[in-house]
RNA sequence: GCGGGCAUAGCUCAGUGGUAGAGCAUCAGCUUCCCAAGCUGGGGGUCGCGGGUUCGAAUCCCGCUGCCCGCUCCA
């Protein structure tokens, strides 16, 4: 349904005037890659965070296998910190990963990565290297780390550094231990998470699609390695079934598999589940999640220490004197199978996806422009967002048509009433249309009007954002109706 | 990080060296009308931030920050 004309400028122009998404820190002239989340903004993520958590998690039958699943299996959480020992970071291969030195070229602009510069070629003179030439004016080596860094303990001790997690995962794998001893749980299952991760992005951009702060909807599944290319699949097919479930449902969401040259050196297989975001060319899409087979990897690099591929092979990368350049924590992360009795490390599947990017997908997707009649019949442009009742961030919207004859009375009963099971809104200020225009725009899917009649036999109006048709309706049924029709 | 463009009220913008403006939005009152833009009145801006030139700067100059576009980057 989201209109062809949907632009960026428009979300972000909404996002701001209906108080969704504010810069950070504006009144000090913005803060680049961090974003706010106003009054219906957080009502919105909450909404996606606690669909998504009970959709994976509290609301998932442990004793059966769901369609396309290949068995039963467990669905736990976990919320683990943000700041985590700093060899963390270093046997998952963060660190190296994340932190690098370059150099850069002042006439020529390029950037070269400085363990590279000696086989580089200098752009403006390909058969010579880059400091080779005449004209370049290289920088000293820079440090670039992708990952926050600071200090536990009030004292500055460098031998005190620390990050702020790049992402949630490692919480989990951390914890394998811990929950396999006390939550009960038997491969297959999953351990689930929703929290904040950090990244220094050199290019924060694209609204809340790109920040340095953001917020990650992850789970590790952990399954025995003969069946997980199975388990792959079905988490793969799994989630994108929950996007279209909630509203994505046009041909601009897609999954896209990636070819094997294109995967993570630790995965046997990674699909992309991607939306065709405005601020992107025709024909280009952007990651929303990524579903990813990452193996034993995980495991095995916080028992043993960082891995490499070698070959075919993941092997412990070891500085000369054959130790490991960055040890694991020794511990046996193994796993023992009563029914098969053989003991293995557990394949992980990872279904990793973005809380704002999906948020953002989701306000395009519902971002409509329609046309409806005014009070003289001559059609007026309206913004509507068409979102799912389970994310809207206002249920009903409950007002009335005039300020006397008692019928303010009537309609804060009714806002009352309903109050008590879901996110509800009261209105009396402005003509009617404008306040139907408001919840429009905020994607609010009811709104509930008391009028003359009300006050003589107990019946309202009820109005539906989509169609903008109403119907009278008693009431008293009110909490029944509403019920039945948002359906959630 | 590099190059280009932009920055005045919540929003869209006018104002090019001489007391900061309009429309919309917002708020109060009137109107009581079922799909925004009726009437009256009110509030709201150290003109992104800092420095400089000048008797005087939103306006000219320099630096910074933020946003947009293109590179770069995107585990």
């Amino acid at each position: 349904m989201s209109g062809n004309n949907t632009t960026m400028e428009k979300i972000v122009a909404l996002c701001k005037r209906r108080g969704f998404v504010f810069q950070s820190s504006e009144i000090y002239g913005g803060i680049g890659g961090f974003w706010d989340y106003g009054p219906l903004g957080v009502e919105l993520k909450r909404n996606i965070k606690e669909a998504w958590w009970r959709d994976m998690v509290s609301g998932h039958d442990d004793t059966t296998a769901p369609a396309g699943a290949p068995a039963a299996y467990s669905m736990v959480g976990l919320d683990t910190s943000i700041i985590m020992h700093p060899q963390v970071w270093r046997a998952s291969g963060h660190y190296d990963l994340f932190s690098d030195k370059f150099v850069d070229c002042k006439t020529c602009k390029a950037r070269f990565r400085a363990d590279h510069i000696h086989d580089s070629a200098c752009p403006r003179k390909p058969s010579k290297r880059p400091g080779e030439h005449d004209d370049c004016e290289l920088t000293e080596p820079r440090e670039f780390n992708l990952m926050f860094k600071t200090f536990i303990g009030a004292l500055i001790d460098p031998n005190a550094e620390a990050y702020l997690r790049p992402e949630t995962a490692q919480g989990i794998f951390v914890n394998f231990k811990n929950v396999l001893s006390t939550a009960r749980v038997k491969v297959p299952f999953g351990i689930a998470q929703i929290g904040k991760s950090f990244r220094n992005e050199i290019t924060p951009r694209n609204f809340i699609f790109r920040s340095r702060e953001f917020e990650q909807m992850e789970i590790e599944f952990f399954c025995s390695p003969e069946d997980s290319q199975d388990w792959y699949s079905y988490w793969r097919d799994k989630r994108v079934a929950w996007y279209v479930s909630l509203g994505l449902k046009s041909e601009k969401l897609q999954l896209r598999e990636h070819s094997p040259d294109e995967r993570s050196h630790y995965s046997c297989g990674t699909a992309d589940i991607e939306y065709a975001f405005p601020f992107l060319e025709e024909g280009e899409f952007g990651e929303l999640e990524g579903v990813s087979h990452r193996s034993d990897f995980d495991l095995r690099s916080h028992m043993e220490g960082k891995l490499i591929r070698e070959g075919d092979e993941l092997v412990v990368e070891r500085n000369e004197h054959g130790q490991p350049v960055h040890p694991g924590s020794g511990k046996d992360l193994s796993y023992f199978d009563d029914r098969t009795q053989t003991k293995y490390i557990p394949h992980v599947i990872e279904p990793s996806a973005g809380a704002d990017r999906t948020m953002l997908a989701f306000l395009c997707e519902a971002y409509d422009e329609d046309a409806i009649p005014d009070e003289k019949g001559v059609k007026q442009e309206r913004v509507v967002l068409r979102l799912h009742p389970r994310l809207a961030p206002i249920k009903v919207a409950v007002f009335p048509l005039v300020k006397k004859d008692g019928q303010p009375e009537f309609a804060a009963e009714i806002y009352r009433d309903l109050k008590k099971r879901w996110n509800v809104f009261y209105d009396q200020k402005g003509s009617i249309g404008k306040r139907y225009r408001r919840q429009d725009e905020s994607g609010t899917p009811f709104c509930v009007t008391v009028d003359h009649q009300t006050i003589e036999d107990g019946t309202v109006t009820l109005r539906d954002r989509d169609t903008t048709q109403q119907e009278r309706v008693k009431a008293s049924d009110l909490t029944r109706i509403v019920e039945e029709r948002l359906n959630i």
